[in-house]
DNA sequence: AAGTTCAAAATTGTATACAATCTGAAACAC
DNA sequence: GTGTTTCAGATTGTATACAATTTTGAACTT
């Protein structure tokens, strides 16, 4: 299918980036399990690649894994995703304001295409690919103020909010609605920090309470996932 | 040696903490070279074992993979080195208020504790060790202030500085000076949020300029690791 | 003597085999 | 009928075998 680039790629980093993006895009649910000779069949490798894969998905906390139990889609609690946009507050209005005094024309016209391409995903009716896409937009701006390290927080933070999403999501209107998005795009496009900064805070506030956190019960009861095979 | 209390930690993760405590004190250099063979042979583990472990590692970025070549202590560029400092900066005061607010006795007990362990390693001649032990006051204060995704975000980059130490100490003279330590331990026994915000935040300005990035070359040449078998 | 070529040795990447553990259902006791 | 036990099937944990790639160094050329 996609095996023109494996040259240089491990193996295992197909396995990784075509399972990450399934559960990005809701196309696996949390809780499902991850049976090592049923992925490893899927994608035709063998168990050894598998595992590799399943072990780096679990340091990203998009698998949970547990002791001669397998692998399984990460079920972030609530107070966990409480924790997640506690982090994702600390870090990226800092980081768009960083963004917005670096970025060039280029990007600006790469932010521009992103959001278009996200709206043609709600579009056509591809929920599930609109919010990765609008996950892959907070983290161009983190690439854009040239700080890999925080990026890289950052990245597993926007993977797990997708988990979160899945789980505690509330309103079933307007999904991601992204004039925040076009907001903050031109904010970047003035190069006016503070703007950016303030955008991307209230951006997240908004995001937090659109979702119903008071569930204290296992979130997706695994009998729902017992029943369905991937 | 041990191994009592392997029952539920997996074989793996033994190597992982042994290997990591290694590279924290300094007895294993930066690019020196992990072998899967010998590292296997060290711990009486198969290779299959020593790559999920140094893969595990990897994702800490204490070990850098090379594909068909394999995996070396990580060596934190300048660029690297600034970065891990500008995200503690970005986290650890806050957290330290956090901790300020929540700190119990206990916790405080145990921060005297860990103070009077790092002394105790300087005066016994090991300042690799007194050196990790600082690495821990900093996690223990992440741990206190309960954000368990932010406290594993500070672990990486307590870790990773001790390579960047390992790498760019400049002064020769007071390691680490527990005196910073003491002052933040005091104010968060007074639960003095704002100060301990602000102490930490000039600790870890201190520390960044106890280092000398100018270095633009390859930080140390592998010529040096080439000679020095592990 | 310095540089190049090429094959043997060493090292990593992947698959498979076996051991250990868990799961689930049937058989059994009460 | 409810609860426990037990054992076969399934799944994960680890070791080993083989394939692919890199490294090394000796022979060779200029």
């Amino acid at each position: 299918m996609d095996d023109a680039l494996k040259e240089t790629e491990g193996s295992s980093a197909t396995v990784v980036r075509r399972l990450a993006l399934a559960i990005h895009e809701h196309r696996i649910h949390p809780g499902a399990k991850l049976s090592e000779d049923e992925v490893g069949e899927i994608f035709g490798v063998s168990r050894t690649v598998v595992r590799a894969a399943l072990q780096q998905l679990s340091h990203d906390r998009l698998v949970t894994l547990r002791r001669n139990r397998g692998a399984f889609v990460a079920q972030p609690t609530p107070r966990e995703a409480r924790e997640v946009f506690e982090a994702r507050a600390l870090l990226e209005p800092r980081i768009a304001r960083s963004a917005a005094e670096r970025v060039t024309p280029a990007d600006i016209a790469l932010l521009q295409a992103h959001i278009e391409q996200e709206q043609e995903a709600l579009r056509s009716g591809a929920p599930g690919r609109a919010l990765y896409l609008s996950g892959l937009f907070h983290m161009e701006i983190a690439r854009i103020a040239d700080q890999d390290t925080i990026a890289g927080f950052i990245s597993q933070l926007v993977s797990r909010t997708s988990l979160i999403i899945a789980l505690y999501w509330k309103r079933r209107n307007a999904i991601c609605d992204s004039h925040a998005h076009h907001a903050l795009l031109s904010a970047l496009a003035k190069q006016d920090g503070a703007l950016a900064e303030e955008l991307m805070k209230g951006h997240l506030l908004d995001l937090l309470s659109s979702l119903d956190l008071r569930n204290t019960a296992p979130p997706t009861v695994s009998l729902k996932d017992a029943l369905q095979v991937i």
